[in-house]
DNA sequence: TCATCTTTGTGCACGCGTTCACAAAGACAT
DNA sequence: ATGTCTTTGTGAACGCGTGCACAAAGATGA
């Protein structure tokens, strides 16, 4: 099916907007569950749904493709996880270092989600020297000192920074100096590049306090009333120290007391 | 200095933009960092730099708390912190169940961002028997059976979610059931809640895939498509990780709203 | 008191993203 | 072949977020 494409969009890959390519995957994921199924076909109604997206948006993001439904049937399943593979550019193989193997960064090693799509973890990294020859998923764990040998050895032009926020930025200027391009960091901290390096950050923190507001907004809004939760958090409250004391959000949290 | 507050807008936390929202946090951390230097007060320019964003961007930012800043001086530090604490809502403490105790959720618990500000991790929940009764970061493990009892007793509404895909739409059902009104997901499924339930996802698979899109389109501007051979090539300024200042811009949040 | 200097707060314009609504395109049945 | 029915692809309008640029506000000094 689909053989006689005349010729693709191409010179269209350059204009997808931002918001689009951050929903690509979200569109391959439901793909990929259907193409396991065996569905040959879907309706931009049908995966919208599964994306959990309006249909009006996916068609819309799919045009920026080039995209090859067709009217009255809807689209091919196996093409479209091609053509969507290729756009993000899972096609290939991407090596990808951790930095920082702590409880997070051994959790990121162990996820399967690296893996399953054109991710290869290349290496495992860390500063403590007790850590290196350790196996973690599998992997040993490598010193700071091998980083810049690794990166190019490995031709590693994605990193993953899991460290305390205090070391982020040296590892970033070491990674990005090697030759790193895109980086995605964990570490609660704004992180400095040079032009032409991308930065996601994904922080725990942060998602809570967007939380907490609207949390707190419902709590307000109900008169209180809505779920059992606001009233009793504001009776409830143990011990706890001073919490007056915001420590130092960066460093490796010395378990919390209770 | 800046004692005579006379009265604040307080209606106007109806209208904040979402976009601000999610950027109070980033100002808080970088106010914590300077109250803690014992900074008295900070100008939007400074602090926009600390923060990451844009000076115009930040005073329009505070300007919809009603901000108080003294034209000819700039912000006071600890009124700031102050006020956007109480704007998000971490005056209070919020209780928090982790669901789902793998590396995952092992390395949530140990995260100090939880206990930092304003959160309390009231419970881990596995589904494993197994798990039951083992400590993890100080807390002993409970049982799935025990989840509504847990966010009844504890009036906890905030609930993060680490278990396998295939466990948390059902998960997620249950502690929306329980009376859990924000959830913060990192199993990497669309989850369907009902009007008034918050989700914010995190997702490892699709940061990644994003980076891995724009490192493809960096590879194929430069001609070759060479993955880490040419992202060398445009990375090639030797050293110098010194000072190449540049606003981390061009990039979005890690996360937007479900 | 007045002039000057710094920095805030915001009106305005622009661009991106979302959504609606519908014409065009193709499948399918007769 | 022709008509009907389904679903795509997209033009257009709208709303939100961003950044510029500047007037207003207050500090500071003479």
């Amino acid at each position: 099916m689909a053989t006689g494409r005349t010729h693709r969009p191409a010179t269209r890959s350059r204009g997808i907007p931002e918001a689009t390519v951050a929903r690509l995957p979200l569109y391959l994921r439901a793909l990929t569950a259907l193409s396991e199924r065996s569905v040959p076909t879907v309706s931009s109604e049908e995966l919208a749904a599964a994306a959990g997206v309006n249909s009006a948006k996916l068609r819309k993001d799919f045009s920026y493709l080039g995209s090859y439904g067709t009217r009255g049937v809807g689209y091919d399943v196996e093409y479209l996880v091609y053509q969507i593979s290729r756009e993000l550019g899972l096609t290939q193989d991407w090596p990808v270092v951790i930095v920082g193997i702590g409880n997070l960064g051994a959790a990121l090693a162990n996820y399967g989600g690296f893996a399953s799509r054109g991710f290869r973890v290349a290496a495992l990294i860390d500063a403590d020297p007790a850590m290196a020859g350790k196996p973690v998923a599998g992997i040993a764990v490598q010193h700071t000192d091998e980083l810049e040998h690794i990166i190019e050895d490995n031709g590693v032009s994605i990193g993953v920074i899991a460290t305390p926020a205090g070391a982020a930025q040296q590892v970033c200027d070491r990674l990005v100096a090697a030759g790193v391009t895109s980086i995605l960091n964990f570490a609660p901290t704004v992180l400095t590049v040079p032009d032409g390096v991308d930065v996601r950050k994904v922080d725990l923190s942060i998602e809570l306090q967007i939380l907490a507001f609207h949390e707190q907004r419902k709590a307000g809004d109900e008169g209180a009333v809505a779920p059992a939760a606001a009233a009793r958090a504001a009776a409830d409250t143990p011990a706890a120290p001073a919490d007056d004391r915001k420590g130092p959000d960066g460093d490796v949290p010395a378990v919390m007391p209770a």
